[in-house]
RNA sequence: GGUGAGGUAGCCAAGCGGUUAGGCAAUGGUUUGCAAAACCAUCACACGCGGGUUCGAAUCCCGUCCUCACCUCCA
């Protein structure tokens, strides 16, 4: 039986209990990449968050259905590709391959569905008929046009109403300033698809009334996508698919917050200010930018800067340490026996570890708050910090560690984090770094090696002259009590 | 002008009627050949401002000042 939880509902305002439709099934739609550019850190953002959220209700016992789009037929990637000489289903698509290399890298799971406009032209045709059959839209010179005072409750989502919108384009043919197209006639040179009221392609906001209609059903649980989408986007796809199939469109409507930048402007492609994932991702681990996404609320809006990034690495560094040093842990006694002779610190972290899972779930299950639930994690892991310490911990900490290796268990089977073993995460964070800085990693490990030389014979001029010259190239050198390491520095 | 979100210690950020959230930075200490990492302590009895309700308010109410987003393509 799945377990309940709560959800902010945009439509509503509040954060409300979550009903299914279906008992068990979680039927969830998120508004995917409009392909003509590529994947910013601002759309990684919702790539990320909603991957979170589908990981976390399966293991929650919800069976979701998760669909995301792409919308690989639009106005921005034709005049783009034209631009280019390209053929603009082939340019859309060379960046629909990019999308799946970089969201791979990012430790995505796929989705159940991953519709494409081109690939949906009936469902989208066939809602059209509908709406125009319904007298929702009428056909002018070519195009299709939905007629937004026939919806009587057109701007519920968004709180606005038809007479107080400033009008949008004015355009030939339109009944009304806040009608909005269907079917958009093509010209010449453009591609089109035929139909009905002549060759053409399809509007913005029909192609996800169709899809969702196509792949989920006419009723669905859940709609998501970034806050910036609410209106016109959603709202229009809420009047479509209400006018078209007379039957309440999405009960839940889910939106992560947007990145900004400092002063709270918002990141985005309009703006010109945006960061690619595909570079972030070449100078840091997947997990360090997911760790960034998942400690924000995924309503709040996200502060994007240069130190975003190191200070989310220097975070998950933290707790891979705790992970590494409770693996490394021995023996196989009892518990509350362990905990008894070892003190307070292995009595802490026994029973930290052994409250986690609740209070992890249980953060996770009130809007989705991952910050709170990780903040859970960070008491665990400074615990188990500081029980490592013990003298005996070592060889006979294990038992006590145990619900707290469960714990990381957890982070990986619900948020998507440690799916790696800790040496493998430090090699990963070494070489992206080193690659971030350009620096040579035969030469860095020469001069470590020249110093460890040099530290054997207790040469400490040396040796210190050669850690000055490391971290003259950002190279941090760390003297363990079982050998040498070495880090990049992040500043 | 319309609609919505928000203002919490140096910075970021949970909480939304009564128990130290958490992170990052900084400073001191433990440790170290010296450092780094880790741990401990401090910064932190903080909640835009002014009233009110309450035994009790960051949390509720009224007023007020700021910030941001959407209303045109945007995750």
């Amino acid at each position: 039986m799945p377990h309940p939880f709560r959800l902010y509902n945009t439509l509503t305002r509040k954060v409300e209990d979550f009903l299914p439709i279906e008992a068990g099934k979680v039927r969830l739609y998120v508004c995917g990449m409009t392909v003509y550019d590529h994947c910013h850190v601002g759309h990684a953002r919702a790539m990320v968050v909603f991957d979170a959220f589908t990981r976390y209700l399966r293991h929650r016992g919800w069976e979701v259905t998760f669909v995301r789009n792409f919308t690989d037929v639009d106005d921005k990637i034709i005049a783009r590709a034209l631009e280019k000489g390209q053929d603009p289903l082939a340019f859309a698509n060379h960046f629909i391959d990019e999308f799946h290399v970089e969201m791979a890298e990012l430790g995505l799971e796929l989705p159940t569905h991953e519709p494409r406009v081109s690939d949906s032209m009936d469902a989208i045709r066939e809602l059209i008929e509908t709406l125009v059959a319904r007298g929702h839209a009428y056909p002018a010179g070519g195009n299709v046009w939905f007629s937004v005072t026939t919806c009587e409750d057109y701007g519920k989502l968004s709180n606005q109403r038809v007479d107080e919108l400033k009008s949008g384009d004015d355009v030939q043919g339109k009944a009304h300033g806040s009608d909005f197209a269907l079917w958009k006639a093509a010209k010449p040179g453009e591609p089109a698809w035929p139909s009905r009221w002549g060759p053409g392609r399809p509007g913005w906001h029909i192609e996800c009334s169709a899809m969702v209609c196509k792949h989920l059903g006419e009723t669905i649980d859940i709609h998501g996508g970034g806050l910036d989408l609410v209106f016109p986007h959603h709202e229009n796809e809420i009047a479509q698919s209400e006018c078209g199939i007379a039957k309440p469109y999405a009960r839940y409507w889910m939106h992560n917050g947007l990145l900004t930048l400092s002063g709270g402007q918002k990141m985005g492609k309009s703006l010109g200010n945006v960061i690619n994932i595909h570079t972030a991702l070449s100078e840091f681990p997947a997990e360090a930018i997911r760790l960034y996404y998942l400690h924000n609320q995924y309503r709040s809006p996200l502060p994007w800067n240069s130190d975003a990034l190191p200070e989310a690495l220097t975070m998950l560094s933290r707790l891979y340490d705790a992970l590494e040093k409770a693996q490394a842990m021995q023996g196989d006694e009892e518990p509350e026996r362990v905990a008894k002779d070892l003190g307070e610190d292995a009595l802490a972290v026994l029973e930290l570890g052994r409250g986690f899972t609740e209070k992890f779930l249980a953060a996770c299950d009130q809007d989705f708050n991952t910050a709170q639930a990780l903040a859970h994690l960070f008491e665990l892991a400074r615990a188990v910090n500081r029980f490592a310490a013990h003298k005996k911990a070592k060889k006979r900490g294990r038992p006590v560690v145990t619900p707290a290796l469960r714990a990381f268990e957890l982070l990986r089977s619900a948020l998507g984090l440690f799916t790696m073993a800790p040496n493998e995460f430090h090699a990963v964070v070494k070489s992206k770094r080193l690659a971030a800085l350009g620096l040579d990693r035969a030469a860095v490990e020469a001069k470590l090696a020249e110093r460890t030389r040099a530290r054997e014979t207790k040469d400490w001029a040396r040796s210190d002259a050669l850690r000055d010259e490391l971290a003259a190239l950002k190279i941090e050198v760390l003297d363990l009590a079982d050998g040498v390491d070495w880090r990049v520095q992040l500043d």
